[in-house]
DNA sequence: GCGTGATTTGTAACCGGTTACATTGGCGAT
DNA sequence: ATCGCCAATGTAACCGGTTACAAATCACGC
């Protein structure tokens, strides 16, 4: 592999000179940096990396943690993520951690070990963020703490949720049920909040029966269904905190001979791209997952280069997609020529 | 930062002492061993990984191509990968090239650029794949060419498209069309050839309009199955190349009220995790998306640390996954009650 | 007590860039 | 002619590990 003072005796000149070439060509008179060209050139000469990284204690890579990259959302962000990198010129290196607190702190490792600039985080981990982001450049996207200790671009999932709840009471519906996300999720606590604040709103009581547990996969979402269809008086709507969830859903429904939205109205959230492929399209809230990778580059870039941040905590913009999987329980008392029983 | 040198100094020993302790430990004397880590401890020692790259000239990272990290069988497949090159203590680079060959190739210097160790194409590209695969230790998997020039891993495609083929043939079909992929695409050209080569085996003409172009996304299924619907003789069965065009051919065909597979069947391929979520669930081919990933990285690192491959082109296995999208054309004669029209 | 070989440790070069500092040369002002 | 200054270039240290080679130490047999 031929080095800059394989270049520099190419060209005739010293190692300072070809790098000043390369790097400041200002400072270097045109004759000479003609010759450096030209011996560039002829030598082949490829810049290595990884001297560069060392040299400057800086490898324009950046960490992200991902609990589930096969995940349709994630791997939005991501690509989002990527995006943002790649315009900016820095690379990213994946780390799948399967929600598992010790492969995060591995990954982490590859910073405080100078093979990344900084770590994106892309679900709340308390003990992990607290002890590390003091001193790792880190930001925390997608899922984030109440008191995040890191720059943090998340939904106000709150009023999401709320809106949605919002939308199937005024299409009518009263009995509402939720299929949640996992318990411990920060995510979940707060479209809950969203969920209680529209039935509060409405002067309708909240039912705790008519809360499933669920974990965002389809089969949790298929699960959580059935147990619904057992209650002695069903719910009217169903509410997905994942569209995956929903779609688990609707196949339970569909199973059971029950027409969608004639019989249940049912909603999803995240508005993944199979969402508006099903049957019916689903009702559901977009999130802008591209937007959220390229914020959490942009926050973690700045914090790398200390940059002041004009924003510390980011709330993005979420959108009710109304679209047929919800209707007026009114129109579910006629039936439906689709009902299957 | 604390350096080894740090280290050395505390522990009262050279350099070389402190390094030896840490990669070489038994040709240390155990007091020695002892006193080093006791130091290493003291200063809160991390090895600089950047330092060791450029000392190694390895960089134990691996670079990853693909055109669409958002499509969800590319999605498994960078799981699998990412599993993999983690058992293996390898890191990876994700980098979405949308196809571009420029991308590619700028990307492709990051190995020329000791960057990283290897690359892994999900994609074939001749011209960049000739040019780069001599010198840069690369493998091809998922879509791969006739010649490849690197090591390969795929699917048997032609294979695969005729089992389906048959499946549909066997159910009683005769006017099945194919919604392809890119024309360029040697995937499509395969799985166009077991098509044409299941026709021929059951004595069925080819018929050049049942041939429809497509991209592998949603809205290109849903696309050409408008298209089909404005045939004269409609076909009874759609094969299409992938299940996302499926699931946008069945939207397609629910808002023409053809019922599926009532009226017509559809199949997909692919597999992916929605497939089985579709009203009716789609009957596909099976693609053993992480093992692509696995073989990938197995075959590359093999590549890198200069062992032997034992197969050099591997071949995984598909299934044929029969689910409710397809059924006999007899049955079709006799309708549906769930047909909307 | 001394030579021999094995074991343990130290010294310093090296990887390939970057950059502080030194050096050289050219040119204008006095 | 001399001085000063600036632009252009060169020399060499440096980043933090690894490792070839040298040196020191030790055990052991004669």
């Amino acid at each position: 592999m031929s080095s800059i003072r394989e270049v520099a005796r190419l060209a005739g000149v010293s190692v300072a000179t070809v790098s000043r070439t390369l790097k400041t060509p200002e400072v270097v008179s045109p004759a000479t940096r003609e010759k450096v060209h030209a011996a560039v050139e002829a030598a082949g000469y490829r810049p290595n990396l990884t001297a560069i990284q060392f040299r400057s204690q800086r490898t324009r890579n950046l960490v992200v943690l991902v609990p589930k990259i096969a995940n349709t959302f994630f791997a939005r962000v991501i690509s989002g993520i990527q995006q943002a990198a790649q315009a900016c010129h820095y690379g990213v290196l994946l780390c799948n951690t399967h929600g598992d607190e010790q492969i995060e702190a591995q990954y982490a490792q590859l910073v405080s070990s100078r093979q990344a600039d900084g770590v994106i985080q892309l679900r709340a981990f308390d003990p992990f963020l607290e002890g590390a982001s003091a001193t790792l450049p880190m930001v925390n996207v997608c899922e984030v703490l109440d008191a995040p200790p890191c720059p943090t671009a998340t939904l106000d999932n709150r009023a999401a949720a709320r809106e949605m709840t919002e939308h199937l009471i005024a299409c009518g519906h009263r009995r509402i049920a939720m299929i949640k996300g996992p318990r411990r999720s920060p995510l979940t606590r707060d479209r809950l909040l969203g969920y209680r604040d529209a039935l509060a709103a409405a002067g309708i009581d909240f039912d705790e029966s008519l809360l499933l547990p669920g974990d965002f996969t389809p089969p949790s979402g298929y699960a959580a269904a059935q147990r619904l269809l057992t209650l002695p008086v069903r719910p009217s709507a169903i509410f997905c905190e994942s569209d995956e969830m929903a779609i688990g859903a609707l196949q339970c429904l569909r199973e059971a001979g029950i027409d969608v939205p004639g019989e249940m109205s049912l909603a999803g959230f995240d508005d993944i791209e199979f969402a508006r492929f099903c049957a019916p399209p689903l009702t559901t809230i977009a999130q802008p997952a591209e937007a959220f990778g390229e914020a959490a580059v942009e926050m973690l870039i700045a914090l790398i280069e200390q940059r002041p941040l004009e924003i510390e905590h980011r709330v993005l913009p979420h959108r009710l997609v109304v679209r047929e999987s919800t209707a007026s329980p009114v129109a579910q008392q006629g039936g439906s020529p689709l009902g299957v029983i």
